[in-house]
RNA sequence: CGCGGGGUGGAGCAGCCCGGUAGCUCGCCAGGCUCAUAACCUGGAGGUCAUAGGUUCAAAUCCUGUCCCCGCAA
């Protein structure tokens, strides 16, 4: 099938890297954001799409903006079957919609109508859902609302944090795509529409959400410590300094007497911290300027002890 | 040239400002105590102080260059 890709994270790429490998299929063309400046020292960086795209010599559009007339323009000239959407991050407006013979289709990570949305895999997580899933949408102009042509669910382990999933799921949807481009090779998908009734959101997370409060039940804590790699990450404070909290554990410790951030107890699993229920074990952090390490290095050179106080500030 | 932190035995840190003995918590090895232990006691091994040069009687420490790592911000 003839088809161009839009794309622009390590989601997308996992895809692509499918399609390519895939017999069959001719990836004429890559759509992705413009390189921008980013990371430290303001290099220029360029999505993970054009790299794969440059190494399999496909030609690439950055198009800053989908409306300008070129645009369309230049996709119509592809003459292509289908357009396969995947994390590209930005909504395509119905006159692009319209370009492909058969449709554009879209690869998104949950079960629609359920996590509509920029963070779909996160929000899943957050809210302590124990599956979750990819879909496979034939996209309409109102975002995440297309009629569903393949869903599969993706059970989500107690301990696994976003970053995991979010590369189970990439996988998933990959063969998943394949295959559904293998099964319907003249087009006559089968399409279901969403229960709109049953639609949930799940929006751009942002920087605030990953403060921690640690007056807040330990389990909630947790899914915000997992929900929320590898960005913007889960942290608190140590002496005024910044502490992100990679990896955390749940415990049947008490509280006893002490306030939420305060570390109850040590012992050779890593440190443990008060929360509203109950203590939440610490087992890996990073502090800032270093590297991520166990709980028990940054015991040694931090000079953590029993009663130190984790703070919001 | 976006802002900032850092590279010191296997791990994590202190020492640097104010040059002069290699320090702390842990791990590791050996021995001891104990019914027993992730506990406790004693002893031990292990470091070109990232790297190249400079200043100095003397540099982890002061000056200059280089490499590498990380946080913020975007």
């Amino acid at each position: 099938m003839k088809i161009i890709f839009f794309g622009s994270d390590d989601f997308a790429a996992i895809h692509l890297q499918h399609l390519l490998k895939e017999e069959g299929h001719d990836i004429l063309c890559c759509v992705t954001g413009p390189d921008k400046q980013q990371g430290r020292g303001m290099r220029i960086a360029s999505s993970p799409i054009k790299q794969i795209a440059a190494e399999h010599h496909i030609s690439c559009l950055q198009p800053l903006s989908l409306k300008e007339s070129f645009v369309a323009d230049t996709l119509k000239s592809f003459k292509a079957d289908i357009f396969v959407v995947v994390a590209y991050g930005r909504l395509l407006p119905q006159a692009i919609l319209d370009i492909p013979k058969m449709l554009c289709m879209n690869v998104h990570g949950s079960l629609l109508p359920k996590y509509r949305g920029a963070a779909p895999v996160n929000w899943a997580i957050l809210n302590g859902e124990k599956e979750t899933g990819v879909t496979i949408q034939k996209m309409a102009f109102k975002l995440d609302a297309g009629d569903i042509i393949a869903q599969e669910v993706i059970s989500i382990d107690d301990d696994e944090n976003a970053a995991q999933l979010r590369e189970r799921m990439a996988l998933a949807g990959a063969k998943l795509l394949v295959k559904v481009l293998k099964e319907y090779p003249l087009g006559q998908f089968s399409l279901s529409p969403q229960d709109e009734t049953l639609t949930t959101w799940a929006p751009k997370l942002t920087k605030e959400m990953g403060k921690i409060d640690w007056g807040s039940q330990s389990r909630s804590i947790m899914n915000q410590v997992r929900g929320l790699q590898p960005w913007p990450g889960a942290y608190t404070f140590y002496n005024g300094k910044m502490l992100k909290i990679i990896q955390v554990g749940t415990t049947t410790e008490g509280v006893g007497n002490c306030t939420p951030g305060q570390v109850v107890k040590i012992d050779r699993n890593g440190f443990y911290v008060a929360c509203l229920d109950k203590c939440l074990l610490i087992k890996e952090l990073q502090p800032t300027a270093g590297k991520v390490m166990h709980a028990n290095s940054f015991v040694a050179g931090y000079k953590i002890s029993q009663g130190s106080l984790l703070s919001p500030s």
